[in-house]
DNA sequence: GAGTGGTCTAGACCACCGT
DNA sequence: CGGTGGTCTAGACCACTCA
């Protein structure tokens, strides 16, 4: 509404200009969110090409009938997500490269269900048992604690990818084992009501002991790769501490980083 | 103004009320950045200890002689670096964990000299060849455009921990060997102007061939660490494609991450 | 119901970039 | 020099949490 007389306003035309969007003060989505989106989605479907100026905030919130902050909270999440770059005195642009998503705090079940793997899951453990010294000092758990163990290994199209096995604090959650191989353990936590917020993460490399190779069904001496995670929920409490193997014949870390000057 | 009587305020007493902040108007440095800063060494030094409330946001615009906007946009600022929880309807709260940095996009001399390990590298190849198929690719070149490639060895303590392989388009940058051996590629580019902004990376492994086994003392078969990453500056061109292989005896990757929700 | 963070407004001045 | 983003202010109302 409102929206006529768009002649010569200030500056260079933006390929903003000829979009269209609707903003909902009634939904209780924030409104700087809902522009967020529909620019983002702009973008990613190339009504915003690389390189394109979105022109000054200024008329652009005049425009959408929003004050500049809430304009500028929203560009922000954008920067933020690296699919727009700002420049003093010279506007705020689309990032020419496909910029995915950045590293996550991601699951296995979830990574491997997005890329269309099917996954599946055999728990071949599930109990409570006395912390090991290396868990206990991991999860920050007296030595001989409560925590319960699983083991798992993970199957796409009917072939082993991972062998994990996880530590969690007993009183946070005893797992159901049905569950368990119907889904990730992330949403398992999550839906138990718990955030997680930050892990602590080392990937590295070795050789197959005679054991893992036979679960993954590789040679003794296979590469694999490695990953030792410890996760904490918003209140700073290690909920888990995870020792995983990928076959690095079938498994490989992707992921996009930003820097963060 | 109008604020004599600062008695019993509202809620609870806080950690911060003990506290000084100093700032400094005529600085360039933003006043929500002083803050921010001054926040977090606060933190970090343990004056403010996990699981402390810092106290409601109007109080603390008012003590700090700062608007609110400005008061969260620092607190924003270090929840974005993980060392701060908001809750509604509660406050803010610092915490528990020890978060280190989140994964950035890293120099392996960097990461390798930070962590005392003082690195050096014997420069192998140095030179200008037109690219191959996949290079081209990577880089979003013609086939056949010119890129200077570099083979590196890099070194700690005498004992070798990488081979590394990086190609650059040609007209980018044509690095001087003697610095290449002297400090590392990344701060070699953004010396040279290039603002780097973003990369696509992945993490593997596999055993290693005769030609790697004998360039980093391993076995033949030797696990390995493999990374391949292409680097974009922040008008979105490929500066560089890698392919490096670690010896997963002596290096792995060891990264802090954020849930993003 | 009291207190918190979450969102939003309508201005203002400054620092930087390009011409 | 004009135009841009960067910072900052002083209010306002709402949604959520917890007693």
């Amino acid at each position: 509404m409102a929206t006529t007389g768009d002649r010569s306003r200030s500056g260079t035309a933006s390929a903003l200009d000829s979009l269209d969007f609707s903003l909902d003060r009634s939904s209780p989505v924030p409104l700087y969110y809902q522009f967020a989106q529909q620019l983002e989605a702009a973008i990613e479907r190339g009504a915003l090409a690389p390189g394109d100026l979105l022109g000054n905030e200024i008329d652009l919130s005049v425009r959408l009938g929003l004050s500049r902050p809430t304009v500028r909270q929203a560009i922000q999440s954008l920067v933020d997500k690296g699919l727009l770059v700002r420049r003093r005195g010279v506007g705020t642009q689309v990032v020419h490269s496909r910029v995915r998503r950045p590293l996550e705090l991601s699951s296995l079940y979830d990574d491997l269900e997005t890329a269309g793997q099917s996954p599946t899951t055999r728990v071949l453990r599930n109990e409570r048992v006395p912390a090991p010294a290396d868990v206990a000092s991991a999860l920050g758990l007296a030595e001989g604690g409560e925590v319960t163990v699983l083991e798992r290994l993970r199957f796409t199209h009917g072939q082993p990818v991972a062998f994990m096995c996880n530590y969690l604090p007993a009183a946070l959650l005893q797992p159901d084992t049905a569950r368990l191989e119907s889904t990730g353990l992330y949403r398992l936590m999550r839906s138990a009501g718990i955030t997680l917020h930050s892990a602590r993460q080392t990937i590295g490399a070795r050789a197959a002991d005679a054991e893992e190779a036979a679960l993954l069904d590789e040679k003794e001496g296979a590469a694999l790769l490695t990953m030792q995670r410890t996760t904490y929920d918003d209140t700073g409490r290690a909920v888990e501490y995870a020792r995983h193997v990928y076959r690095a014949s079938r498994y490989s870390f992707d992921f996009q980083l930003l820097v963060r000057p």
